[in-house]
DNA sequence: TTGAAAGCGCTAACAT
DNA sequence: ATGTTAGCGCTTTCAA
């Protein structure tokens, strides 16, 4: 239990606890040989510093704090990653909470970060409330916001993609691929991500002279369920949207499993597009359109500005790093080659039965 | 930056700083006005205990350390959120850090948690080495395994599933399902994971009287990439193998893919069983046979032990919690009984192609 | 019931 | 180059 400390090296050398802290933290002069007694002693000794001492005494714990909504969610877990990888290279530590997209766990996690005292914070916060970032203006310590950035966060540091963008350049790209019908389903308008991605939809229709239909465009959780039976309700209305703008990747996955279960097929009859639907197993199908936010990059960034921060960058808050995300087009061309191969060999007349085959060699 | 301290309050009430500790811990007795008092005082001024000081006088951060190879790994994020939400309930921080797989950040990350002066450890590690488990036995923090269970670990803290049983278990229902020639990607057998698999996998075949052939099975390293190199190997062989047992859901994953890439049917052509192969998007074709491990509760599971060790529960080390795996079937079954009904509607013959339908509604 | 004082293990002036 | 000392903010004996 009693680890050895400072004090026992000291001791057994017949040196002071200052000289020993010296040779081991490389701060402040001390004699070649005596570095030389104490490293041996220290590694003879397994002795290991005790951090949370020195935390109090530097009153700096060299902990970063992150909470995310959901960790299990691969654009979280990378943002983590991430993250971590650039704690490691600085001497950071990382901790890690989970709101479970819970506002009340979100403000409890914070609550035990501020007092286990972390250097700075990454949040991608679930709240919806403006008034919710105010704590973070007092806070002495660098917070950098990530994913959903809240209303008056104006002058905070932040890390993200311009979401209206990009839902502008993927809804263009449905356009351009031939699609004129298209719905969305949103995410939540209190959040950034959710009403950017929105506007950034209805933008782009208006730019390609389309006037947005109403009964088309939904707003959801980000939860699957609700892209689920968000798509279910889309699906009786009399007239169908031929391609849906979808603002996450877990909502587009229930909306698919929902076209699918209608016995519907994508994206013959409703095409698909997404974002964060990045599937590294290259199993899933349909490959749907899909704009990625480079979420390791984003951990990486918020980590790296925190950082800078500690180490008297004191630009005023109010950076804003705002990263390219990537387009990956999915598989409308390939299911127009099989479709094309198919009709042309039933005799150049549209079948009226789609048919994949597999031929056992 | 100078937060507002014990002493703060106590000045501004004239009071005592051991009072005012014990007005708000609840340690020892304090005059019900003066409680009153203290709490009103701490809620005006926006305290917030300092953790790290408390952590020094009590000698206990109430932090858990857990390293992980792979945070992204949805196996390990959900292992990661279960402990996490263990550590809540039980007033526990959680500290994660990423291995990268590598030993030699596993050992970093383990020595800055151990400085950090975490009261336990959760352990995915990827050391080969029985004589790496040596110093946690000698640590004075209850440590507990998961994954992969290094040899040596006898009379240590396990959560983990039965791989052997659960290899075997899977293997029988491949060749239940009337495969007789499977073969199997094996893990490193220098992890309990990779080889118990193995064992498991060779005593199912053997106790079905098949003699597993042994250019049929092969051994990677638990990555994607591994698995569509050994694939890629199989698939150039005279002979093949008609299932695979494939120890871990990437391997599968690349073995799938070297498997469409050689324009080859899943399972047609080759079945495919694999472990936390889940799919949580229902959009992964082929559903491949999987045995699942309770992720989350391995990871609930491992800090309750911790906590319990901590409060006092000094059963001997070596408690082996077991948990029971799921199996998802794939669908094996379901493709079995479309082609059922295909063939009968050929008039009973055996179709020479297999014609998925999806029909327009 | 409350206060004074010591000390958790470390670092950094300051003095030698 | 090394030692002495003070103190980070808290909790907890011990005494009043």
């Amino acid at each position: 239990m009693n680890a050895v400390k400072l004090e026992d090296i000291a001791k057994k050398l017949g040196l002071s606890t200052s000289t020993v802290s010296r040779a081991l933290s490389g701060n402040g002069r001390v004699g070649e040989k005596t570095r030389h007694r104490v490293l041996e002693a220290v590694r003879e000794s397994d002795y290991t510093v005790n951090a949370v001492a020195r935390s109090l005494r530097l009153r700096d714990a060299k902990n970063i704090g992150i909470v995310v909504p959901d960790i299990t969610n691969s654009f979280f877990s990378s943002v983590i990653k991430g993250a971590q990888d650039a704690c490691r290279q600085h001497g950071y530590t990382l901790m890690v909470c989970n709101s479970d997209e819970s506002e009340e766990f979100e403000e409890e996690s914070l609550r035990t970060l501020l007092e286990k005292q972390v250097s700075g914070l990454i949040l991608a916060t679930v709240s919806a409330r403006p008034e919710g970032v105010v704590p973070y203006r007092r806070l002495s310590i660098p917070v950098v916001f990530i994913d959903n950035i809240p209303e008056g966060a104006e002058a905070l540091d932040v890390v993200s993609i311009d979401n209206h963008r990009a839902a502008s350049r993927i809804t263009k790209e449905m356009v351009a691929r031939g699609y004129r019908d298209v719905g969305m389903i949103a995410g939540p308008k209190s959040q950034s991500t959710g009403l950017l991605r929105y506007t950034g939809f209805l933008e782009a229709l208006r730019a390609e002279g389309i006037s947005p239909r109403e009964e088309w465009v939904l707003a959801g959780d980000f939860k699957m369920e609700s892209g689920r039976a968000l798509m279910r309700k889309l699906l009786k209305l009399p007239e169908r949207p031929r391609a849906m703008v979808i603002s996450n990747n877990y909502m587009a996955y229930g909306a698919i499993n929902a076209i699918r279960d209608a016995g519907l097929d994508i994206p013959g009859d409703i095409a698909i597009a997404s974002f964060d639907a990045m599937d590294s197993t290259g199993l899933i199908t349909p490959l749907i359109a899909s704009i990625n936010q480079p979420a390791e990059e984003i951990g990486l960034r918020a980590a790296e500005i925190i950082v800078a921060r500690l180490s008297g960058d004191s630009r005023e808050s109010g950076t804003e790093v705002i990263l390219e995300p990537t387009l990956s087009p999915g598989d409308s061309a390939c299911y127009n080659s099989v479709v094309e191969h198919v009709v042309r060999a039933s005799g150049g007349q549209p079948a009226a039965i789609y048919a994949v085959v597999f031929m056992p060699i």
